[in-house]
DNA sequence: TGAAAATGGAAAGTTTGCTTGACATGCGTT
DNA sequence: AACGCATGTCAAGCAAACTTTCCATTTTCA
């Protein structure tokens, strides 16, 4: 899985601190979504897809065959 | 959050555990799901969403004021 | 240039998603 | 009643998502 969120968070012009802060999780959690370490769990694409005023779908991008 | 398997499912007139060896999860997996015991990876919420053609959030419902 | 700010990422611990295995319950048939 | 079948649910264990702490590296900017 791929997915936007660098992008669509310096497009907003706010850094991984602040991002984490609204989402209420770790800096590091942000870091490593952004660094593909490891994916989301549903809540928090939720409210990542949420604060970007984005469908899941639109943010996270789903490599169908793989796991 | 809530979701709309065991409806979605039934739809499709299969038993949970078709669907778990459609999805490639166990049994218990989609029977916990559809009682709510505890939420899908993104990973499983996207093949869910994919194999009935819908969006991640038509499938599962988030809602956004507590943990 | 050099110091502060922002990010990268490792390590160890907790919580949650998921597995296998087992057993109980309900429901139609026969 | 007894059977088969679908579902509910528990327990133990593993893996992945998160946390906190810490340090290294890169970026920014006075």
């Amino acid at each position: 899985m791929k997915n936007r969120l660098e992008e669509l968070r310096k497009a907003r012009g706010i850094k991984q601190e602040e991002l984490a802060a609204i989402l209420e999780v770790s800096r590091q959690t942000i870091g490593s979504l952004e660094n593909g370490r490891y994916n989301p769990s549903i809540l928090l694409a939720f409210k990542i897809a949420r604060y970007f005023d984005m469908n899941i779908e639109d943010v996270f991008i789903y490599e169908e065959d793989a796991q």
